[in-house]
DNA sequence: GGAATTATATTAGTAATTAATATAAGTTTC
DNA sequence: GAAACTTATATTAATTACTAATATAATTCC
């Protein structure tokens, strides 16, 4: 909580607060497909890296192993991914994100990039300039934190 | 769809992913109380407004009115909100949020501003400056976003 | 004053989640 | 190389969260 080199401690308050309002317009995009939150969420942890077992999936949500073994076991019924055995370790089930399920995160994605653009478009210039010039730096960010996660 | 003025497109999705990113960060903030995410967001909608009558906590979440009663009803049970007639017109119930409710949010929020300056410290000065002059674009692209919410 | 509307509550059924336990494959140790 | 331990997934039973449909009651509008 020091102040931090010469950006005064404000900034990221006001940076919170933005990133913290623009995150509630977005979590609850309506989709035409209903599907739970933690069922988006592992959809969208397999589209960032597939195949993954279902410990890693169990550890990037916070819910328990075997709320996973039956999501995954709903997604599969549903088309949206599949299980297949490691051929390395014979305990371990690798679940591959497949077309249908890449489909809605994708058409997710399109959807916000597009409700972003059209707020950008209400900016003056020099605010969209002044956010295009941070993209990079937000870009390191997001990764830093990704990283850092165990 | 269509290129904004001189920002090339490709920002606008590299703001996305970023923000996609960060959000996953944040949005499994564990908790040492367990509240449900649709919870949660009911006490940061009255974070920012409170009372609230049911029929506008109903339009902000996307949930049914049935939800938000029994949602409502829980919260009170547990001591963060309270329920409150409105003299004006006897078919409203107000919902109001308490001390204790208000402090579930304010801590998250702490939480969320202390990782957020972790990560800030993690970048170069220049990416730290570039994204502290964004921050007012930022805050003003989240209120229009807010705004233009019905 | 009666009809339509608005705001909340209730009920009954379904889906999602957890805690606890089971099964089975791998690893280690002696 | 078998007993003890650890790791990975599955199953079961109970609980919680959610929806759809309907009820109740106050308000508004001819």
């Amino acid at each position: 909580m020091k102040p931090n080199h010469n950006q005064p401690d404000m900034n990221v308050a006001d940076f919170a607060w933005a990133f913290e309002e623009l995150t509630r317009l977005f979590i609850r995009l309506p989709s035409i497909e209903k599907h739970s939150f933690t069922t988006l969420s592992v959809l969208h942890t397999l589209s960032r890296k597939s195949p993954m077992r279902l410990t890693e999936l169990t550890a990037n949500e916070q819910v328990t192993q075997s709320a996973i073994t039956q999501l995954v076991t709903r997604l599969e019924r549903d088309g949206l991914v599949q299980r297949k055995p490691d051929p390395k370790d014979g305990r371990v089930v690798q679940v591959h994100l497949i077309e249908q399920g890449r489909a809605i995160i994708d058409s997710r994605r399109l959807e916000r990039i597009a409700r972003i653009s059209a707020l950008l478009e209400g900016l003056t210039p020099e605010e969209q300039q002044a956010i295009g010039l941070a993209v990079p730096a937000l870009k390191r960010l997001a990764e830093r934190g990704t990283e850092s996660r165990p």
